[in-house]
RNA sequence: GCCGCGGUAGUAUAGCCCGGCCUAGUAUGCGGGCCUGUCGAGCCCGUGACCCGGGUUCAAAUCCCGGCCGCGGCGCCA
């Protein structure tokens, strides 16, 4: 297979024995011996021993060579050796150099010295090299392809809406503007509009995108720019919409244990466990709760990181929804409840984070124009949504989810941008 | 943005409180040497650092002020 390699090192093995193979990585370290020295090659599945003998004059010369963190080809021939890790080793009869490393590295790969969160994000690139951040995008990988899975087989269809969006849509959030032939337009901050817009056609819609948001926030949870994961579903409400979700979180945590539980043992992590139906709360309810046990919280305030933390203590959960948040708290698109003094909304919590949030929509023109002069929003500014509302647009209902944010719950990260490649954030616009 | 803590070789740290004994210690890396089964290899030799600016003092890595940068908590955040 390939030009550079026919063997992964998942390929090999001891049964292997006497076959010539060429397989290719990055030196990992090197142990020279005298007499003998050997390689390790790591690919992107584990490790390689190649051990070349003094006797091998020019092999021996290249291997003094060698740094860590080059890029190789082996040719040779695998041996069946029990001293060797994993029962096997590579006798070579070629190393190919497609790339030597600089030395020193600036930031140790194999592990033995830490780094420093800072230094880690300027070197990313090594640092996604170790096997603790390949565990991390594995895990990740693993999630994504999961709710993407659920969702197809729900009947959802993959959609993409607009990232390059016009004025400042809902209020709120601080917009990333950009230059647009001369007009002012903004990095969307999220689909919301345009996926409520792509369910009154095809029903059922998901997307899995960008989304960007100019604040100031300097958390372990926000990002500048950050994958959303955003549903929506016609002829549904918040409830229908809270089971889809349940089905997802379940499925993701499900095969993140049997498709990545080598990774999970890199991470020394176990997610947490997902029975549904999950709790719901009442948002009342946790409030009353919440006093109750001596926190100091009004009716109608949001909850903190740190009054969250306290209640999923308190009540014992590690996954949990709390429903029907005051409407004034919400968004003008979200629908109120017939008391008027609450929505039909939900957070999906884990621990004390925020990981998805999601609504039934209102899907009436009249009240949408209502709440949007509420909330001091002009709607005209929202013609280009409003008037497919005459149109026959069905009640409708759907979520957002962070994906970093559920990556902390399925990796143990304690930070968003450890789960994000290349993040953004005030601080980082590089690499 | 606010509060707290911090910035010492490529990397990670000790030293700072109580200024001089610091010619700045250790680990890892890197360079060299020894060793035919290492697997966090081992042993010997070498290499390399006090964030920037000002001040106090006979003397500053150490104390003071300002700046820059980072981390944590909070705030901001559909």
């Amino acid at each position: 297979m390939g030009r550079y390699r026919t063997h992964l090192s998942s390929e090999l093995g001891p049964g292997l024995d006497g076959a010539k193979v060429v397989v290719a990585g990055w030196v990992h370290f090197k142990r020279d011996l005298g007499g003998k020295k050997f390689l390790v090659i790591r690919d992107k599945d584990g490790f390689i021993q190649v051990v070349i003998s003094k006797e091998n004059r020019e092999l021996s010369e290249l291997f003094y060579r060698l740094t860590p963190e080059s890029a190789v080809s082996v040719i040779g021939v695998v041996k069946a050796e029990s001293r060797a890790p994993g029962g096997f080793e590579i006798v070579p009869t070629e190393i190919i150099v497609h790339s030597i490393a600089k030395t020193p590295l600036p930031l140790d790969v194999s592990g033995k010295v830490p780094a420093d969160f800072d230094t880690r994000f300027r070197e990313r690139v090594l640092d996604l090299r170790r096997e603790e951040s390949r565990a991390i995008f594995k895990i990740m990988s693993v999630a994504l392809r999961a709710i993407r899975e659920e969702l197809y087989s729900l009947g959802f269809i993959e959609v993409f809406t607009p990232k390059i969006v016009a004025a400042a849509t809902e209020g709120g959030a601080a917009l990333f503007p950009v230059a647009f032939f001369g007009r002012e337009a903004y990095l969307a901050q999220s689909p919301q509009l345009y996926k409520e817009l792509l369910a009154g056609a095809f029903e059922r819609v998901f997307e899995i995108a960008p989304a960007w948001r100019a604040e100031e926030s300097d958390t372990p949870y926000h990002l500048s720019e950050f994958i959303s994961v955003d549903v929506e579903m016609a002829y549904a409400n918040y409830e229908d919409v809270m089971e889809v979700l349940e089905r997802v979180i379940r499925r993701v945590v499900n095969e993140v244990r049997e498709r990545a539980s080598r990774e999970l043992k890199v991470l020394n992590y176990d997610p947490p466990e997902i029975r549904t139906p999950l709790k719901r709360f009442r948002y009342e309810e946790v409030v009353k709760t919440l006093g109750e046990h001596g926190e100091r919280i009004e009716l109608g305030e949001d909850l903190s990181v740190t009054h969250l933390r306290r209640f999923s203590e308190i009540v014992n959960e590690e996954v949990y929804f709390i429903v029907d948040w005051p409407d004034k708290a919400r968004p003008f698109y979200t629908m109120p409840k017939d008391d008027g003094v609450y929505s039909e909304s939900f957070d999906l919590v884990w621990k004390y984070l925020e990981i998805a949030s999601g609504s039934t929509r209102v899907h009436r023109r009249e009240l949408l124009m209502k709440r949007l002069l509420e909330r001091g929003l002009n709607p005209e500014n929202f013609e280009f949504f409003l008037k497919w509302f005459d149109y026959g647009m069905p009640p409708h209902a759907g979520w957002g989810m962070g994906l970093a944010r559920l990556g902390l719950m399925l990796t143990g990260a304690r930070n968003v941008r450890e789960v994000t490649p290349f993040p953004r954030d005030k601080k980082r616009l590089i690499p």
